[in-house]
DNA sequence: TTGAAAGCGATACCAA
DNA sequence: TTGGTATCGCTTTCAA
């Protein structure tokens, strides 16, 4: 009478059981290899494992809580911009090779989304977190906290994270870039990226910027965040708008070389030479970069690097390794050909 | 760093009602909202929530199959290539919007990866599944089967999907490609891309475009495919390698924008004019050709939208809405500034 | 080497 | 408007 039919042909671990007639315990030891068995007996079960296409429920044993589940929530800005892409890259690759998955979450740089996505995937019970950014809501940190669970900061340098931490100091190489080009003699610089929340790592690289540029006697003359993606286009389009804005620059810093080889592009559509009339300095070292017969002026970041070594901070610490809470994961400054020379 | 959260504070639901002094059942019809319950009930749960910072379990109710789960699996070959990373974009904004969230896998191209990540991500109970592909491994196709969830395979135009199938005609928009160069006048060409498995997506256009060109009368003198992520430093390397085989060629097609720009750029360097010694053409209209003073000819796909219409269809499934069991997305010629003119 | 029973967290179902 | 009980799939604990 009884049609196993039902509309969700879930085959569990006792229906695989009574095919092999064994208790569920036996089976459930045969599908672990923890041994406590015949060879006999695993024939059997295995037979009927193959035969009805069972596949283990994961939520069970992690509902008992008796162990710890596989997956790892990660929160990534944006995908637009190439330098997340490899972050996030780097970081499914890592954690997949040991055996996690990624649960991703696209925060669109707004603490708002990532709350919600804090929420809704702390609900499923993951093993751990990797957060893009140093800033979360009052809540998301309630959340965090009460969670209790192993969370990595990525991308700034974070003297105090919630737990930890793997980047760059962004503010550092936004002061190394601008001391390099004063030194080369430049004075009136202008900045074009994007804004999205006043608290980004790109905020910082400006910070370290303007600093360097007032230390050494120049000036930011002027700044355009646009809002919208850190891609080819907006910095196409934002240095049409600094350069009609009748600022007198000298220089150009992006918040990105994807963002630099768009007011590349402008500039030499409009006639400027580069890095004769005008000098252009991006961020990222990133691919585009290997293939321009003039090499962006840029900060080499290794981004896939920085997305493996999160995700490995995370592997030690569930599998109860010793973990550095802190990693720097360092920067170096490309010369490149798109600035004028000492 | 204090871990005294490693025993989990786990605050439950029994915990939660006990100490509003109600049983479970009404704190879980509070927690519901779904009435049947007074106001100062409500309000002594409420209290409790907050006061002991209570996250529900998702886990459990998805054990008690009474409800799907709300995330999705989706499976991308590599984010490397900018058309993917817009593609998964496009999905994660749209199941995000509905409540959903995305389990992403990273397969490298290989079906081996995609089977064992398949495996895992089918053993959690997902809602259903976004594949990129239309193949599978033969493991992959009976554990697909076997689950019995809603999938939408995505990229390729599939005649006979497992399910739902979004996506566009590779080979066709190969073909329209050589078409349309061969009526231009070209005659020899050459390609270069990266080889994956040989039933991948851009192997169908650069059959398509094949197929085109000899039924122009042209020929397809010499193609290249390394064993590299289709960006722009393969671009520029394979179009050396082309360049130095000595293969007479009028024309380059390339796998997309990205290594179509590399190698532009490695025609501009050895002092090629383009389009007047070699033409150029790729596929994809990617964001970079925007900026570009000529702009790439290439073929266009939306390719955000793709995303969000394999996420829309999963989300209209899963409602139990009618789900048109193939869409074509579509693609347009852009004629550029890369090749030469009628 | 095997098995029976309890329990994880939440909900459906039925009772009060 | 409330609460008790069974249940999902699996593993732990304790017995045989």
């Amino acid at each position: 009478m009884d049609n196993n039919v039902s509309k969700t042909n879930k085959v569990s671990l006792s229906i695989v059981a009574e095919a092999a007639g064994v208790s569920k315990m036996t089976a459930s030891r045969v599908m672990r290899g923890e041994g406590g068995y015949s060879e006999k007996t695993r024939e059997k079960v295995m037979a009927q494992v193959d035969a009805l296409g069972y596949l283990p429920n994961r939520l069970a044993p992690l509902l008992a809580g008796d162990t710890t589940s596989t997956f790892v929530g990660v929160s990534i800005p944006d995908l637009g911009n190439e330098v997340f892409a490899q972050v996030l890259e780097g970081i499914d690759q890592k954690l997949g090779s040991h055996g996690y998955q990624t649960v991703l979450g696209l925060t669109q740089h707004t603490l708002e989304k990532e709350e919600s996505w804090i929420e809704t995937v702390l609900s499923w019970q993951p093993a751990g977190l990797i957060l893009t950014g140093r800033s979360h809501s009052r809540r998301a940190l309630d959340l965090l906290m009460n969670a209790g669970l192993p969370i990595v900061e990525i991308w700034d340098l974070n003297s105090s994270p919630l737990d930890m931490n793997v980047g760059l100091a962004h503010f550092d190489s936004g002061y190394e870039m601008g001391r390099y080009l004063v030194r080369l003699g430049y004075k009136a610089f202008g900045y074009v990226g994007t804004s999205h929340d006043t608290a980004n790592a790109a905020s910082r690289r400006l910070e370290g910027f303007s600093k360097a540029v007032s230390d050494g006697g120049g000036t930011l003359v002027r700044q355009f965040c646009l809002h919208d993606t850190a891609n080819f286009y907006p910095g196409f389009y934002g240095t049409e708008q600094l350069l009609a804005s009748g600022a007198k620059v000298e220089c150009i810093y992006f918040q990105n070389d994807s963002m630099a080889f768009g007011g590349f592009q402008y500039c030499e559509r409009i006639g400027l030479s580069i890095p004769r009339d005008i000098g252009i300095a991006g961020w990222g070292d990133m691919p585009i970069s290997s293939v321009l017969r003039k090499r962006l002026t840029s900060i080499h970041v290794p981004h896939l690097k920085l997305g493996q070594a999160a995700a490995e901070a995370m592997v030690s610490r569930l599998k109860g390794e010793a973990v550095i809470d802190s990693r720097d994961i360092g920067f170096s400054l490309v010369p490149g050909q798109t600035v004028r020379e000492l």
